[in-house]
DNA sequence: TTATAAATTTATAACAGTTCTAAATTCATA
DNA sequence: TATGAATTTAGAACTGTTATAAATTTATAA
């Protein structure tokens, strides 16, 4: 047995219980997939990637993993685009950037204390992402790649 | 024939015609629906309603008409919970807002040039989204409400 | 260690929302 | 009004997510 992964088991266990649920196989793997995979994988990608690993690892399983995780704030949903559920185990503020035309998720640093809002007193906010899109320089680099797409917004 | 609504016709048909695409019917209807409804209805919510003034309108070009518009810049999708695809045709800079107890949508001002961002320099943003979730006055008001919804995040 | 109850997972079916297709219709123009 | 291109319709197909019941795993206590 790998001391290593014996010991990032029990450090992802641990973290898990801290926050009240049960650490399960499942949970722990999803957890772990999440911290190191820092790239916003969508469900499927996290499913295939652990089913190698876990054999007969459920569809279902990885959702309320996800799902237990996320009520946990151990990780969080990322949705840049209609039908495409992705996870983040980075819980700390940051933004998010998509670009139109390669379809890559970027990270970026926000202080959200500087963004001034209006019309919030009394609302209890739990949850805030600041999410934008656009080329990113790569592909801005490429005036054709920018005109070609540009047109059409929908495009990915 | 209603002449504010034939003139209303006029100005849509003008705004749409002016970005490029051809003003349909079904665009100009979704259009005139996302104007007046400004409470960020769902594509089924338009379907719906429109259905009623317009026998035989085919979801397919509801949602055509969406991506049109939305490629014309003159609506612009939001989407808050996986699954749920939404839109709004202020297409100013403003916050939303979801209750993750009653699940109202709500909006709010907030000057984006006063965020401060690291780490985009040479991307070219094109559109930009500030989300929060929470609980908003009535709903937070209500102790019970609260405390039973905000130990699982996900419920809506 | 073993027994027990509760929570979780599996496998599959069901569901919902979105996209795709081909034929019919509408639109812009000449 | 005639023409070709764009759009819509109707319905099938597809994808991602949720629901279900039985099997398994987990936490706890004997």
């Amino acid at each position: 047995m790998n001391s290593a992964l014996a010991l990032s088991n029990e450090i992802l266990s641990r973290k898990i219980r801290q926050t009240g649920i049960r650490p399960s196989s499942a949970r722990i793997h999803v957890l772990r997939y999440l911290e190191e995979e820092r790239n916003h994988p969508t469900v499927d990608q996290i499913y295939k990637a652990l089913l190698l690993r876990l054999p007969g690892l459920s569809r279902a399983s990885v959702y309320n993993s996800l799902a237990a995780l996320e009520g946990s704030r151990l990780v969080r949903p990322l949705t840049m685009d209609g039908n495409e559920l992705r996870y983040d185990a980075c819980v700390a503020d940051h933004g998010h950037f998509r670009c139109l035309a390669c379809g890559g998720i970027r990270d970026f640093e926000l202080d959200l204390s500087s963004l001034r809002t209006e019309g919030l007193g009394g609302f209890a906010v739990e949850r805030q992402d600041f999410l934008a899109w656009g080329f990113c320089p790569d592909c801005a680099e490429t005036a054709d790649a920018k005109t070609n797409t540009q047109a059409d917004l929908t495009v990915l």
